[in-house]
DNA sequence: TGTATTGGATACATCACTGTATCGAAAGAG
DNA sequence: CTCTTTCGATACAGTGATGTATCCAATACA
């Protein structure tokens, strides 16, 4: 059982193979994706057996559910850094840039993202909590965008703040899919900073594009 | 084996059995995703043994290629008949309802799709094959936007028609993964036409949501 | 209609993975 | 330092899926 023991007896190794558990776990669903990973395989990577898997966790559901939210929280607050380093007021193409660098960091994570919105896709549950989560980034954006108005005033067409963040997600969802394809990271990312600031800026870069 | 015999036999029977193990394997896939189907579960679903599967595939992974294929090419035709439906000249609006009743017409098959996506994410060959059927719908997007120019402007900001087209791939892929989670087909088609409106003509439809 | 060929069902051997139960070793508490 | 509790390794039985080999039935062609 992947329980503790009635008794809170904190045990210094047991976090250490849990982070083993997890990290080894996050290689191995971004290799070969989640639904084509055996329990055994998580084990070998991280260097363990069976044992010390089915000692921290009940199921291979649960170990990607926890990974997916470790990973998703640090990004969660790397975001809302980006977007809190400004003063009071927000310079947005800076911030694009900033917060562009951090959501299109590293591809595995992308990977193992989709898996689990496929995951969550098929379980309302799983859903429910991926779209509670989505919800919050979006508000911190849209907060973000509200102190910013103007400043540098929102394209009448987004509507109000919220429909802005909503375009914001949209477009990184999108260019996500894309750059799942083209494993093209720098193209990914200069493709979302125009994208973002043509949605936020109203009407200024030009986009050229020479690929695919 | 899949394959057929030397000489060119035909069978009526066949293609029946291939075509339902087909459409067995839609409903399964959608239901349960890649990845957690055996073969089994869809020669059961087809009402065939597992003969009657490695008769007409190889692999699950074959399979489902071939479902891929058949339902993205049915789905391109729609969209390019809905581009086709105007004049010479292109009436934005319209067409943009059109082309958004296809694209999200069931989650069955978006689900399917995301499946491919992630399946192709890890696999190059089967990448490549994607990106071209993705960069030939660019393309008649592209085209026939090209064609609208001076009817309706469209924004700067996006440069080319084919940068716009790549904008509104972006947008229907940033509208897919709303829609898997929240499950509101008529809410994500508002969305993205008031979405597709705003990229492609520049500044009319203002942008309302209540939603998540 | 008769016959050659193909399609699909059944039976079989194999295998990988799962979950549990048990045991020795490591580490915290006193 | 010792003693008790927890962690993780090992061994085991059970299960379900896989791919193949064989056989009967359906179908095309003469």
């Amino acid at each position: 059982m992947a329980v503790q023991g009635s008794s809170g007896r904190v045990t210094r190794r047991r976090v250490h193979t849990r982070a083993n558990l997890l990290d080894a776990a996050f290689s191995v669903f971004a290799a070969k994706g989640f639904g084509h990973v055996s329990i055994e395989e998580v084990c070998e990577a991280a260097g363990y057996s069976r044992g010390a898997f089915y000692s921290n966790f009940s199921s291979l559901d649960e170990l990607f559910f926890a990974l997916y939210r470790q990973r998703a929280d640090l990004i969660a607050e790397q975001v809302s850094g980006a977007l809190a380093l400004d003063g009071p007021d927000l310079d947005v193409p800076a911030a694009v840039d900033r917060v562009t660098d951090v959501l299109l960091l590293d591809r595995d994570w992308l990977l193992v993202k989709t898996d689990f919105l496929v995951h969550a896709a098929r379980d309302p549950e799983v859903a429910r909590g991926l779209l509670e989560h989505r919800a919050r980034l979006r508000q911190a954006i849209a907060d973000r965008l509200g102190r910013a108005r103007g400043h540098t005033a929102l394209p009448a067409v987004l509507g109000d703040a919220d429909g802005a963040a909503r375009a914001v997600v949209a477009a990184y969802d999108g260019v996500t899919t894309q750059l799942l394809l083209d494993r093209d990271v720098e193209h990914a990312r200069a493709w979302l900073k125009q994208l973002l600031t043509a949605l936020l800026t109203d009407g200024s870069g030009t986009l050229a594009h020479t690929k695919n």
